[in-house]
RNA sequence: GCUGACGUAGCUCAAUUGGCAGAGCAGCUGAUUUGUAAUCAGCAGGUUAGGGGUUCGAUUCCCCUCGUCAGCUCCA
């Protein structure tokens, strides 16, 4: 405690640099009344030296202090934590033998875990969001108490759960128990005053949970919820739900005829042609970047004898996702299907000698990886067991890395920009865990540090996060609605070098060890598909849409104009259908719109005589223009070429 | 893998307490020849995911298998 007497008054200091004096053992609730009426009613917390604390709580002495209202970030948190407590002390209501397991605040909103005896329907959920709702309307001020073990321990002899968590708490630790009515908590707070504050929220779902993620712990029932501080922008979230579902990839792909699975293959996907024109166009470009970096392009078995995976290190780690294979002859599962592809690439380089000349060699394929995810963890095509990477190893010098990095760093932001989408670096570095020695370390981080820094491009620092083998950039991406994916990857890789015994010889023709890149800038490219779909929410730019033109001709007497029109778009490399189908215009339209086709060229008696075509764009509606048909080939192709995002 | 929910025509969904499996869209056939988001009529479409059980009778109730979906420590 500070020396302050009981006399002596606080001297609180605001964030505006003003001091104010309050007596000792004055509350946050005090200080917010003492500046104003407004900010007291606003306040629902107080920050004490830059930590949150509960706004009736005393405060000790001196320090710099803030009110915090429904504007500050933090009072999200302290908003969805306490609503959490709410949920519990509704579910006690109706449930009165759960017991209770955690209840923390998370992105977007809250949940608790309960232990009872059968799950909760959605019936239920309906229940306890009215029984919340009287809960609120009772307005139970949220109280701090400090207790001892003793006391911890008595209050929640019922639940073994807090128990163990108590057990767990250090004797230097305080103990709260935050109550709000007829339900106490052990928790370390803070909380916003009172339970009427809790205005805007709702119970979203309800689904199994391990007692702390924990498989061989018992099963709880977890229910998560949403909270907001106003009615709209709890409505703006769900409404955010809403799209995201509307954009969902599995939808999209199902109502955009791009893939499929079948019960016998599951988690791995069936491409139609639609969707495998898209993979190859994605590809493609890829592709033609790997040239441009010199990458040369190989393919390696997807099958091998365990002896790879033993060097790898795969067969004693990683055996249990990767699908073994039974040798008839053998009798035994030494084979097994690659799920990576350094391995394969190592094996390649060590075959035949290199010159440091030939460095830095990169070698890029597109193979299809498996690996045994357990079936809980299978879903659309972001988590699959069979899929293809945008894969690259570069072997090169020490003295290459920095040189090489800034080249793949602008290589992976070249491509997701002509996707349209922005992503954040994050710098990884040396994790507890790890081989090799400092001064290698050092060097690593440094060079890839410059390399980052020559993009001038802001990054995060993750301290620790690297792999065992070297630090490592990352690239987050974030999409159109503002999801955020981890991509692309830059590693250094020190020990596969050894592991392979791959060497390179130098100018001072000894033999020296390769400096490995693991690269991959779209990551499987099932992942990225998903990714690109709910991005665009299908409406694809034109040099990436399976179909970039429809041709319609109005009626019967235009279909040979309309005919000839697309043959001329073929042979621009256009991907292109006529629907001459015995419908209306109207329907046609419609249904062009509904495939969301970038381009309609619309073609009757007028445009056939012109050689024209009117042309209607995806989502502009009855806005069309006419266009000469070789003025639209080159236009379309242009876009093509320039893999141009919007027309 | 575990817990729960779900699985009915190609798709989206119906079908009282267990009592003859339906509709819209898509498909096919015909009529219609259309000027910018659904023309009309007819036809066809199913071992109700698969298997077993209870029952006079199962889409419905029970069990098993397969699959799909949600979730499985963003720290009391």
């Amino acid at each position: 405690m500070s020396g302050s007497t009981a006399l002596q008054p606080l001297r609180l200091t605001l964030p505006d640099g003003s001091v104010r004096e309050l007596p000792p053992g004055s509350t946050g609730r005090a200080l917010a009344e003492s500046i104003g009426s407004g900010l007291a009613r606003a306040a629902l917390a107080v920050k004490v030296d830059g930590q949150l604390r509960d706004l009736d709580r005393p405060l000790e002495s001196d320090a710099a202090v803030a009110i915090v209202t429904e504007r500050d970030p933090e009072a999200l948190d302290l908003l969805r934590h306490s609503s959490a407590h709410m949920l519990a002390t509704a579910v006690r209501e109706l449930f009165p033998g759960a017991r209770i397991g955690f209840g923390p605040s998370i992105e977007d909103g809250f949940y608790y875990d309960f232990e009872v005896p059968r799950p909760f329907t959605p019936e239920d959920l309906e229940a306890i969001e009215k029984k919340m709702a009287e809960v609120a309307e009772r307005d139970y001020p949220f109280t701090r108490d400090v207790v001892d073990r003793a006391d911890a321990n008595r209050r929640f002899a019922d639940d073994p759960l807090k128990l163990e968590r108590i057990a767990e708490l250090g004797d230097d630790e305080t103990i709260t128990v935050y109550t709000d009515g007829p339900f106490q908590d052990l928790c370390r707070g803070p909380h916003v005053p009172r339970t009427g504050r809790l205005k805007h929220y709702k119970l979203l779902n309800a689904a199994g949970a391990y007692w702390r993620g924990d498989e061989r712990r018992q099963m709880l029932q977890r229910i998560y919820g949403t909270a907001w501080f106003k009615k709209d922008e709890l409505d703006a979230y769900l409404h955010r739900l809403e799209e995201a579902k509307k954009r969902d990839h599995r939808r999209l792909g199902r109502e955009l005829d791009l893939f499929m699975f079948h019960p016998f293959a599951p988690g791995a996907p069936f491409y139609t042609d639609r969707g495998t024109t898209m993979v190859r166009v994605i590809n493609d470009y890829v592709r033609e970047l790997n040239q441009r970096a010199g990458y040369q392009e190989i393919k390696t078995p997807l099958l091998y004898n365990k002896g790879l995976w033993e060097i790898s290190g795969h067969w004693g780690k990683y055996r249990e996702h990767m699908f073994l294979v039974l040798d008839s002859e053998t009798g035994e599962h030494d084979f097994s299907l690659k799920p990576m592809n350094c391995p394969s690439h190592h094996l390649y380089f060590g075959t035949r000698k290199h010159s440091y000349r030939e460095l830095p060699t990169g070698y890029a394929t597109f193979d299809v990886l498996h690996r045994n995810e357990v079936s809980g963890a299978l879903g659309g095509l972001t988590r699959v067991r069979q899929f293809q990477q945008d894969d690259c190893h570069v072997y090169l010098m020490s003295s290459q890395i920095a040189t090489e990095v800034r080249r793949i760093t602008d290589m992976i932001l070249e491509l997701y920009a002509t996707f349209g989408l922005t992503a954040t670096l994050k710098f990884a570095t040396r994790p507890e865990q790890r081989i090799g020695e400092d001064a290698m370390w050092d060097r690593a981080e440094a060079d890839l540090r410059a390399a980052l820094e020559a993009t001038g491009k802001p990054y995060e620092l993750k301290p620790g996060d690297g792999a065992f083998y070297g630090p490592k950039i990352d690239f987050d991406v974030s999409d159109s609605i503002g999801r955020k994916w981890q991509l692309g990857t830059i590693q250094l890789d020190y020990a596969a070098a050894d592991r392979f015994d791959l060497t390179y010889v130098g100018e001072d023709n000894t033999e020296h060890r390769p400096v490995i890149i693991h690269r991959a800038m779209a990551g499987s490219f099932e992942r990225f598909m998903a990714i690109l779909i709910e991005h665009f929410a299908g409406a694809f730019p034109l040099w990436l849409a399976p179909e970039q033109v429809r041709v319609i001709p109005i009626s019967d007497g235009q279909t040979d104009a309309a005919r000839r029109l697309a043959e001329r778009l073929r042979g621009a490399g256009v991907r292109v259908h006529v629907d001459d189908r015995n419908e209306t215009l109207n329907y046609r339209i419609r249904d062009g719109e509904v495939w969301k086709i970038p381009y309609m060229a619309v073609v009757g008696q007028r445009e056939a005589d012109a050689d024209t075509l009117a042309l209607r764009v995806r989502g502009a509606g009855r806005k069309q223009e006419i266009f000469p048909a070789g003025e639209f080939i080159a236009r379309v192709a242009e876009e093509n070429r320039t893999r141009a995002l919007v027309p």
